[in-house]
RNA sequence: GCCUCUGUAGCUCAGUGGACAGAGCACCGGUCUUCUAAACCGUUGGUCGCAGGUUCGAGUCCUGCCAGGGGCGCCA
């Protein structure tokens, strides 16, 4: 289906230009203006400010709009175009027009809106990322939710695309994690043993060693702590998909940090950086202040390998390889970029907690040193997520403390177990990315109708429950004349248009939160409509009947399609 | 100190430089013998943190200030 704002915007331009060779207004570059849907109903469906061409025009905006009216050809969907001061030029869509994209939206089924923005065009999405070295938290579940969004909309944007999961299992937290097991499994066989304070505490560490030793009695007594490391990173890998899939997410490839190291990549970037010249061997930094420089002279640094990083527009230089000959994250997290980008993805969106704004930051000055264009990155920043819950005594919201306590909120699957796969993916995404979320047990524990999540499902339960009914009782839509629609059909008909424009807009601006508030807005129009246009009842004509049920079915297609967009179910009954 | 995000109704939050700033929750009052009342109808609620500036037009852009979160290591 075609955006309409988008036609129209076609339109008034080619009405700009006519104008302009007519001599009605004077030439000039014409800019681009967005069409956009006015807040009030009286002022129509689709709204141009023709005021922004004022100063171009050098007329008043009235009399602008108008001359563009004159030089307007006719419109499929438009019944009428008006104008309205100061300036706008308002366009209200024709209700035959309407009632027509009924069937058009049922013909479009699950695909409804797939734009082509994206076509033959792919995208990557990494996202969660988090090392296999514990469970997936509720910090890692709002990365999950919103990059998971993000790609089901850049896929019904037309874009072939691939969901990847990036880890380091190299790292010394992996070594810290399989000693950990390691000195579990010895508990579990009764040695006297005692588990460092800063080692691994979680109970899943015991569970694993019980499972060991069922599975290999003693035999593992002696093994090495690498062995434990291995069985300690699958298990964890395991739960963390286990985890990820009650939520309906999957990813299409794990990308390991290791690799980079072990076909060399890294040093293949290195070396290139080197060659464009911002590589450089020193104890400390070309910009250091003397206090810095006096203070790793007392550290006694022999010279690490640098990355000139402020040719770029950084703070400071970063450091590449350590003295010890190390390298720092920062050079494979450049890498793995750069490889990103050399397989060829149109757009590679990366989902992340804002505590990694610097490092992404020194990754894209990384990316320009090798000569490379970052432009197809985009980063999507996560403000932090905090469990609230109310305190009477206090009168506000205070943060639950994330401890391995049983009944305190910590891991995603506590949050499934105590709400819902539905529940925590709508929660987790309907708010910007740039807010700080705060999710309130309370009151997503809550299946009452203060919780958004059953308000658009029940929409979609509702027009489920008619054709069920309708089944039942032997009736169906064959023969619907639309004409019968009434207002309040169209009503939602004009609201679920915009869908479209809400899928384009959340990707052009990597905001999926949109969908979100779409969804509850869209709920909220068709409620009061389903208590107003029944189709079982025995006042209502039977040619009434058959055109509400079919606009019941698409009513259904709408909302299936995007509670599949957000990742949630749509279920035939609650 | 520098960077960054946030500040909008009692609470939680939306809000492409456009028209009279919106939802949900909470509060108050109504509505089920007819497809799910997890719903609907009605009422209440605002100095868009503060002060300037740009603009025909600013919650939105710019500057400064105030308050809060996060980030700034030869850590991973």
């Amino acid at each position: 289906m075609k955006l309409l704002n988008r036609v129209l915007e076609a339109a008034l331009e080619d009405a700009i230009q006519a104008a302009q060779e007519s001599g009605e207004l004077p030439s000039f570059a014409i800019p681009r203006i967005p069409v956009s849907a006015p807040k009030r109903a009286s002022q129509g469906d689709l709204s141009y400010p023709a005021m922004g061409l004022a100063k171009l025009a050098r007329k008043r905006p009235l009399d602008i709009a108008n001359l563009i009216v004159g030089n307007m050809q006719e419109l499929d969907f438009a019944c009428e175009i008006k104008v309205a001061p100061p300036g706008f030029i308002n366009c209200t869509i024709a209700d035959e027009f309407l009632k027509q994209q009924v069937d058009a939206m049922i013909d479009e089924g699950d695909a409804l809106f797939r734009l082509d923005m994206g076509c033959g065009k792919r995208a990557q999405v990494e996202f969660v990322s988090a090392n296999p070295s514990g469970p997936i938290t509720i910090g890692h579940t709002r990365g999950a939710v919103v990059g998971d969004a993000m790609a089901r909309l850049l896929e019904a944007a037309g874009y072939e695309v691939q969901r990847e999961y990036y880890y380091n299992n190299a790292g010394a937290q992996m070594v810290k994690l399989g000693k950990s097991l390691m000195l579990r499994y010895r508990q579990q066989l009764g040695d006297d043993v005692q588990l460092p304070a800063d080692y691994y505490q979680g109970e899943y560490l015991i569970d694993a060693a019980a499972d060991l030793v069922a599975e290999h009695g003693d035999s593992l007594r002696s093994a090495s702590w690498e062995r434990f490391k291995g069985a300690a990173e699958s298990r964890m890998f395991d739960w963390i998909k286990r985890s990820l899939a009650s939520i309906d997410i999957k990813h299409d490839a794990f990308y390991n940090e290791t690799s980079l190291f072990d076909s060399g990549k890294i040093w293949d970037v290195l070396d290139t950086m080197r060659e464009n010249g911002h590589i450089y061997q020193a104890t400390h930094w070309e910009g250091a202040r003397e206090d810095e420089i006096s203070d790793v002279t007392a550290k006694g640094y022999q010279p690490a390998t640098w990355f000139r990083s402020t040719s770029f527009g950084d703070e400071k230089d970063r450091v590449m390889v350590k003295s010890d000959g190390k390298p720092t994250y920062t050079l494979p997290d450049i890498a793995y970029h750069c490889d990103k980008l050399k397989r060829g993805f149109d757009i590679a969106v990366n989902v992340l907690g804002t505590d990694h704004f610097s490092q992404a930051q020194v990754v894209k000055y990384g990316i320009r040193a090798l000569g490379m264009d970052p432009d197809p990155i985009h980063v999507i920043f996560n403000q932090m997520v905090r469990a609230v819950r109310w305190n009477e005594e206090r009168g506000e919201h205070e943060a639950v403390k994330q401890s391995k306590r049983a009944g305190d909120f910590d891991t995603l699957d506590d949050l499934v177990a105590m709400t819902s796969a539905d529940a925590v993916r709508y929660h987790m995404l309907a708010r910007s990315p740039n807010s700080q979320l705060d999710f309130d047990v309370d009151q997503v524990v809550k299946q009452s109708n203060e919780n958004p999540v059953y308000y658009i499902q029940n929409a979609y339960v509702r027009c489920a429950g008619i054709f069920r009914e309708a089944e039942e009782r032997g009736f169906d839509d064959a023969g619907a004349d639309l004409k019968h629609l009434g207002e309040d059909e169209l009503k939602f008909i004009r609201k679920a248009l915009e869908l479209g424009n809400v899928i384009e807009q959340a990707v052009i601006n990597y905001e999926p939160h949109k969908v979100a508030f779409f969804a509850h807005e869209l709920a909220a129009v068709f409620h009061p409509i389903y208590d107003r246009a029944r189709v079982l009842h025995s006042e209502v004509p039977i040619d009434t009947a058959k055109a509400r049920l079919r606009f019941y079915r698409a009513a259904a297609v709408v909302f299936r399609r995007l509670l599949r967009l957000m990742g949630m179910s749509a279920p035939e009954r609650m």
